[in-house]
DNA sequence: TAGGCCATCTGGTCCT
DNA sequence: AGGACCAGATGGCCTA
């Protein structure tokens, strides 16, 4: 791109500064042209002392520049690694996803309701789990903290997915669940109705239930 | 060819 | 001051 530098005049007469910062190895402004190239010889030592201070300035806003120009270098060397990093983190996020059968790569934004909707499917099963059990054993069922309450499901009886039976009647979630705007069934952060929840969790994984 | 997705650059803002 | 984070812009690639 290099729009924002490419306004740097090396063409300039008054632009005598020689480059030889080591930090910035990697930039094209560093062929300044001399100032004998202008083919003028100096009149009178007045002028001389301005094209002097001319040519301080010239070097100094060509430092700055080149300044400017490297810590932007390393700004953009920092965000691509960003970036980079969290494309790595979506990777392993797709890693312990279920595979798809055709092997398609998720997009980011799909792997991230996906992942949302699957937590929140292992969630229910796990809170099935935990009422089938107290209920054949009358015993205090074993939750795991955490997972175990991660919202009010949505009801499966009214769409197509084929949940298992006793999914609707998630009424005991601790109210921290319930009111926290994060939580997956409580309120959809990605848009999604909670039924579409449960719909696009089934879209993205079929066959797991 | 339009639209979706992605990588990269960039400037602004906030934090340490 | 410098780094992290963010959102907008831009251009490339791919697919329907």
């Amino acid at each position: 791109m290099e729009t924002v530098f490419s306004d740097m005049d090396t063409s300039s007469c008054d632009y005598s500064f020689t480059h030889t910062d080591d930090e910035d190895s990697g930039s094209s402004l560093h062929s300044a042209s001399p100032a004998s190239s202008c083919g003028k010889p100096p009149a009178s030592p007045a002028e001389l002392q301005q094209k002097k201070r001319r040519r301080g300035r010239a070097r100094n806003e060509a430092t700055v520049h080149v300044v400017k120009k490297n810590r932007r270098m390393k700004a953009n060397d920092r965000e691509r690694n960003r970036m980079h990093n969290l494309n790595d983190a979506l990777d392993a996020l797709r890693s312990v996803l279920p595979a798809f059968p055709d092997d398609t790569k998720l997009t980011k934004i799909e792997t991230l309701r996906f992942a949302h909707n699957y937590i929140w499917a292992l969630s229910e099963t796990i809170r099935i789990a935990d009422q089938r059990q107290s209920k054949s054993r009358d015993a205090p069922p074993l939750l795991l903290a955490g997972l175990s309450c991660m919202g009010d499901a949505p009801s499966p009886g009214g769409d197509s997915c084929s949940w298992p039976s006793g999914a609707s009647s998630s009424s005991s979630s601790p109210s921290y669940c319930n009111s926290d705007p994060g939580s997956p069934a409580a309120m959809d952060d990605f848009g999604y109705l909670q039924t579409d929840v449960v719909y696009s969790y089934h879209n993205f994984a079929p066959g797991i239930y």
